[in-house]
DNA sequence: CTACTTAGTGTTCTAAATACACTATATACC
DNA sequence: GGTATATAGTGTATTTAGAACACTAAGTAG
C-alpha cells in the first residue's frame, strides 16, 4: 500500500465539475448553458464546468465557474450528484461531481473573457439537447431544487434582500410550476416564521405598495415539509 | 484541449469509493466496520472502501466491496455524497464517492479473505471514532436512511421476503430510533398500498401468529412523506 | 386448563390543507 | 379631480391527515 502520489500508483479517473446555475428571469426559471469552445462535442450547449485543479475540492470548482461563467460569487451552491457513467465522455474515463445554484438574476454577469464559450440563459421547458450526460444532470438538479424549495428556506437565494410576499410567491410558482392560492400561501408562509416584514413598502409601480419582507436567515436551514 | 488520455494531461486527484452498510440484529441498527489493515490509519476503524478500477462506475466499486467484506449481492445500494476535503487523506489529494447499503442480517457472510480486516457489525449508538473523515460519512449515511425511510419503500430492502407487520414495524423503530404507535403505524401503513396480505402466517413462536406480508415492488419508489 | 406472549382492531380529538371572493390603495390617464 | 386599472391584502368553512389511547384474539408452554 502506498503512502505518497497515489495519483501515479494506481489508475485515477479524470474528475471535472458541471454546474447547473437557476435563475428567474420574466417570470420564468432559466439555466445558464454555454456553447463547448473545444471538442468533444465543439459547439454544443452544455453546463458550464471544468476540471478540477490541484489543491482544489469540487466545491472551489464549482465557485470558480461560478465566477468566470456567470460573473458571480456569495450565492447558493450544493453538490447535487457524482455522474460517472464510463461512457458519458468519449475522452475517457471521467466523472462529474455536478453542483448546481440558485442565482437572482441581476447578479449574473457575463464577462467578456467567457465570451468564446457565449453564455446565455435558457428557459427550462425550452433546453435543448445538451451534451454529455448534462441533459440528465440539469433534470436531476430541477428536481432536486423543486423538493427543497419544499422543505427549506432556500427562496431566498432567488430573491433581493427585501421582497413582497407576491414577489415570494411568484418564486414558488415559477420554480415548481403551478399556481398556488394565494391566501392559503400567505397563511402557511407568514405562520413557518421564515420571513419578518419590515417598516418599507415597494414603490414605483402603478399600484397598490406591498410590505417589503426579509429573510430572518439568509442562511440554509431545513424545516418540515411546507408545499 | 485534449482528445484522449485525458489523466495525463490533467491533474486527477485520486478517487476511492466507501460504503456505509447498514443492518439491524438483535433489535439495533448495526454497521459494517472493518480495522485497517495498511497505513494511513493502520489498524484503526473505518469504514470498507477501495479505489475506483479502471472500467469501473464508482457503483462497481461499491458492489465489488460490497462481495468482497460483506459477501453479499443483490441488495439495496445508493450513492451518498462525494467527499473531498482535501485534507481528509493524509496520502493528498483523494476524493471518496460515499455509497450506503441496506442489507438483511441473514445475508451478510464475512468472507475468509476478508478476514485480515476483521470486518464486524457495530451498533450505531456504539460507534468508535473511525479513520479518515469516516465518521462525517457515517453519519450523513444515517440521516440519509432516517429520511429515505420516511418516504420511500426501502424499508423492504432490510426485510425478508415475507414479514409481519409488527416486524415492519420495528425495522421503522429501530431505523428511526424511537417507538412508534401500533395502530397508527398499521393504519398508516395499510392504506399507501405498498404491502399485500399473503396467506401464511408466522409459525414456530410460543404466541399468537401473524398475518405475513409482501412488498408489491421491491425497487426503490418514492412516495409522499408517510412518517 | 391456566398463564403467558404477541397479534389484531376503532374512535375521538386536534392540526393542517384546501377551496373560495371581495375590499384596499396606489398610479395613470382623461 | 375623478375614474379606470392594477396589484395588495384579508377570513371562513370544509376536508383530510395525524395523534392519543385500551382491550380482545389466538397461539404455545407448563
Amino acid at each position: 500500500m502506498p503512502e505518497k502520489n497515489i495519483q501515479k500508483e494506481y489508475f485515477n479517473p479524470g474528475v471535472t465539475v458541471d454546474i447547473a446555475i437557476f435563475t428567474i428571469e420574466d417570470g420564468a426559471l432559466k439555466m445558464l448553458v454555454v456553447n463547448r469552445a473545444h471538442e468533444p462535442f465543439k459547439g454544443a450547449p452544455a453546463l458550464p464546468g471544468g476540471f478540477i485543479h490541484e489543491g482544489e475540492t469540487s466545491r472551489d470548482t464549482a465557485l470558480r465557474v461560478l465566477a468566470d461563467k456567470a460573473g458571480v460569487s456569495g450565492v447558493y451552491v450544493e453538490q447535487l450528484f457524482t455522474f460517472d457513467a464510463l461512457d458519458r465522455d468519449p475522452r475517457g474515463q471521467i466523472m462529474s461531481v455536478a453542483y448546481f445554484a440558485l442565482v437572482p438574476r441581476d447578479q449574473i454577469h457575463i464577462h467578456t473573457e467567457a465570451a468564446t464559450e457565449n453564455p446565455s440563459l435558457i428557459t427550462i421547458s425550452a433546453l435543448p439537447k445538451l451534451a454529455f450526460d448534462h441533459q440528465s444532470i440539469a433534470s436531476y438538479a430541477l428536481k432536486r431544487v423543486q423538493d427543497k424549495i419544499q422543505y427549506t428556506n432556500i427562496a431566498y437565494s432567488l430573491l433581493p434582500k427585501s421582497f413582497s410576499l407576491s414577489q415570494l410567491q411568484s418564486v414558488y410558482e415559477t420554480v415548481l410550476g403551478k399556481k398556488l392560492d394565494k391566501r392559503n400561501f400567505r397563511k402557511k408562509f407568514l405562520q413557518l416564521d421564515l420571513i419578518r416584514a419590515t417598516k418599507k413598502k415597494s414603490s414605483g409601480g402603478r399600484q397598490r405598495p406591498a410590505l417589503l419582507y426579509k429573510f430572518m436567515k439568509t442562511m440554509p436551514s431545513e424545516l418540515r415539509r411546507f408545499f
